[in-house]
DNA sequence: GTACACTATATGCCGTGGCATATAAATCAA
DNA sequence: TTGATTTATATGCCACGGCATATAGTGTAC
């Protein structure tokens, strides 16, 4: 049965606060780490790894897959092009939109930060989740997004 | 034993994004519904409710509370007092510094969009988290959320 | 094929946060 | 005391995201 809203477990709202915190300052430790080693911070990176992992994106895909605004997106995509690390490409089959993909320099950099990236967050999160209790979380989360994603939630305008 | 950095459990990196996306979805969600009945976003909510619940708290406390930098802090307690909800008293033991405190109209809003806010973050996790495993999750980041802290990672500069 | 609705993206304005700096006050050394 | 140092906060400049709008291209009905 679901839950009825007029149900309110305790420990959601510090749930909440909990995970907004956690993740303000993994996001934070993070940004240190790529700027001094690669000059760009955590959401410059996982752009750039979204684009290695899924060339030919429109710009609607990318603020999809991030669940933020098409405009926020059109311009952190002209960010990366102006650095020379992304290429809009003429979409062929419609003049409107532009097929996005990494430059040379691009992937270069997309794959040195990912193992700055993924170095740090080990130091940060190993103890924590490097465990079978970790597992089972990262399955909640996974099993939480597929929810939020297939009912469209927290999708922001524009 | 403590992780090592050479070893790379994979999922981490995986983990990590089902966590900001999730988070990002719910906050979205979170802003729209307390925007429509309180005019306020949920950031302005944390602060409003902090400050009930640590009354006297100064500028510097918020800021490290919520891992954000001290001018940020600054500037949205600033907001909060414009708009009546928040009043700055001297600091008997330190002129530099406020004291921080609700007003009326603060703490009554603090309250009702309390109730907004629980309602809603039930209506989106109740289902994934109202469990047994869901208090385990929480316990994960209860000690992944004090560990941070103590090891005073994540802080912005300023 | 032309008018009309719809879609994809780019752009402008605004609010907000980070970071550097300024200012005021407290603390410390002599 | 007084001068140097440190601390607490406020402020200015910049980057970035949300939202509204503008523009260009697509699809559809007739």
């Amino acid at each position: 049965m679901a839950y009825k809203s007029s149900d309110q477990p305790a420990g959601l709202p510090e749930l909440f606060s909990d995970l907004v915190r956690c993740e303000t300052r993994l996001y934070n430790a993070l940004n240190d780490r790529l700027r001094e080693r690669h000059a760009i911070v955590t959401s410059q990176f996982e752009f750039l790894r979204h684009l290695r992992d899924h060339p030919g994106s429109r710009v609607a895909d990318v603020a999809a897959a991030f669940a933020i605004g098409i405009g926020a997106t059109s311009k952190g995509i002209d960010r990366l092009e102006r650095d020379g690390w992304v290429a809009r490409r003429p979409n062929p089959a419609d003049r409107r939109s532009s097929l996005l993909e990494l430059t040379g320099e691009g992937r270069e950099l997309a794959d040195a930060a990912e193992a700055t990236f993924t170095e740090r967050l080990t130091e940060l999160l190993g103890d924590v989740f490097g465990t079978p209790g970790g597992a089972a979380v990262a399955q909640v989360f996974a099993t939480l997004r597929a929810a939020l994603e297939r009912d469209r939630i927290g999708l922001p305008t524009g």
